[in-house]
Parts: C-alpha cells; sequence; structure tokens
DNA sequence: GTTGAAAAAATATTGAG
DNA sequence: CTCAATATTTTTTCAAC
C-alpha cells in the first residue's frame, strides 16, 4: 500500500496516541473525520496498522526485573526451540539474529527468583538449548512510541 | 496503586486492543461503562497505563531493517553518551544492561545502507563509545501484545 | 465503589461532487 | 478522495445508593 504524507500524519499521531478521536486528528491534518475514519480504516485493512495497545507499567502490575537474553540454539532444533520458547510466560519478544547470538529474547519476571526460574527450569532445560546470557535491564533510559514517522 | 482483578481485566483487554469501547469491555466484564471508565482514568492517573500506541508496520513505512546493538561505553562518559545515542533518528530503545554490554539499542533503518550510516557515522563516532555488537533482526518469530496480566 | 440515566461528544454511514 | 449531513454509539458526567 502506498502512504501519502496524510496517511504518516494520521500514523505519527494514532502511534503516539491511540486514542485520539478522529475528530482531533482531522483538525490536526486539516481534513474531515469522514477522510480520517476512512483512511485509518483502509491501513487497518491493509496491515499498516497492526493494532492498538495500552502501554501497562510493567511494575505496577508485579513485574520487577526485566532482561534481554541471547540464546544459541543446536543447528536443526531452531523450530523446537522457538516452539518451547512461544510457551513460557514472560517471554514477550522472539528475535531471530545474526551474530554471537541465534536468538534474542525479551523477557519479563516478577524478581530475580522468578527470573532464575525461568532461565534455569524453562529456557536452559529446553530441547535444541544450547548456552544463553543473559542482560539484565538496569534500567530503560529511552523508549519511542514507535517509529520516525 | 493496588489493583484488583478487574482492573487487571481491563488492562489485559487494553493492551490487546487499546481502542476497545469502555461499553464492550464494560459487557465483557460485567460492570456499568462508567465503571470501566472511573477505573481507567484512575490507573491513567496512577501511571499503572502509561499510554495508547497504534502499532505500525515497519516495512510499510520504510523501514526495512531492524538490529539489536550492543554498546561499550567509556566510563563516566555514560551520560554524555546516552545523550547522544537519544538524538539518533532510528533508535527507539535505550536500555542499561548488565554483562557484556552496558548499553543495549533497538534501531531501525531503511536498509542496510542506511543502518551502516547510522552505526558507523552516528553511533560509532559519538563521544564516550568503546566498541559495538550489532545483531540484525532476521525476523521477529513472535510479539506479545504486552505483559501476561 | 457502583450504578442508571441524561447530556455531550465521537464514530460510522450515506450519498453526492 | 473528499466532504457534509445524518444516524448510531460511545464517552462523560452526575445524583443517588
Amino acid at each position: 500500500m502506498e502512504l501519502d504524507e496524510t496517511d504518516r500524519k494520521i500514523l505519527r499521531i494514532l502511534q503516539s496516541d491511540a486514542r485520539t478521536p478522529f475528530s482531533e486528528i482531522a483538525r490536526r491534518i486539516d481534513m474531515s473525520s469522514a477522510t480520517v475514519h476512512d483512511r485509518v480504516g483502509r491501513m487497518e485493512d491493509a496491515g499498516v496498522i497492526e493494532g492498538y495497545h495500552a502501554k501497562v507499567n510493567a511494575k505496577a502490575v508485579g513485574y520487577g526485573v526485566s532482561a534481554l537474553v541471547g540464546l544459541r540454539v543446536e543447528q536443526g532444533r531452531e523450530e523446537d526451540a522457538l516452539e518451547q520458547l512461544r510457551e513460557i510466560e514472560g517471554v514477550t519478544e522472539i528475535h531471530l539474529t545474526t551474530g554471537e547470538w541465534d536468538v534474542m529474547l525479551k523477557v519479563a519476571a516478577a524478581d530475580t527468583d522468578s527470573l532464575r526460574d525461568l532461565m534455569f527450569d524453562r529456557v536452559a532445560n529446553m530441547e535444541g538449548f544450547s548456552r544463553s546470557q543473559t542482560m539484565i535491564i538496569l534500567g530503560t533510559d529511552y523508549e519511542t512510541d514507535g517509529l520516525p514517522i
């Protein structure tokens, strides 16, 4: 799908606040809200907009520790490994990467004890597991609302 | 702020679809929409809900390559480095981590050329830079809408 | 805290340029 | 594609339990 500058403006607004009323988006980009409605619908259908998500404070819901985890997986066992990783509660992202690690995870856990359980009981025991490195996130300095559009 | 099971149900719904009408949330959790409205407002005020963001397909807006980047920063130059990193367009996350790297970035770029420019011209030239490792994301296997609540 | 009901505002739809 | 007008829904407010 081709996006013009109007579409991009709408995306910028929805990326920073997904609950902005169409009427206000319309005011800001100087078009009617029917047009905004139409364009948003088309971008949703085309998969340009993949969803709308509330960002929840991790600590408020009991997640005190986050980490990035690098994983080496045995050759030929990648699919097995991924399947098991997807089942682990607390694993919020699974990326396949080049470089030192085959897989990079982002995980959330209640505390360090629970992170240890996650890593030792679940990750290290899965089939195809080779080795891992856990990088605990001491703090997130900065996080954009999404992409620079 | 204390969250009860009702709050958590609301968070789950908004995390998976931030534009779900309060009236529908009310139906699903079997309460009035006035209650949902009240609770959402309080969670917003308390910082439990940090925002609502549209998820935009990176390729659709011209970002063909993403990477995780590990960085070593010279002792005592951390603040300088972070300040510069925040200014680099395409850097979408900056985490301070334990382990092999001091800082982990998530970056988005149009293509590998543009990623090279980002890394060589911007990141590698910044003050306090020591060394880095770029892990190109070949694919994202799985990404939850947020935290398991 | 919760609710139903009223008022205000927003979204969805339609038809035409 | 865009718009104005209309119909439908939702959000917001508020008195009352």
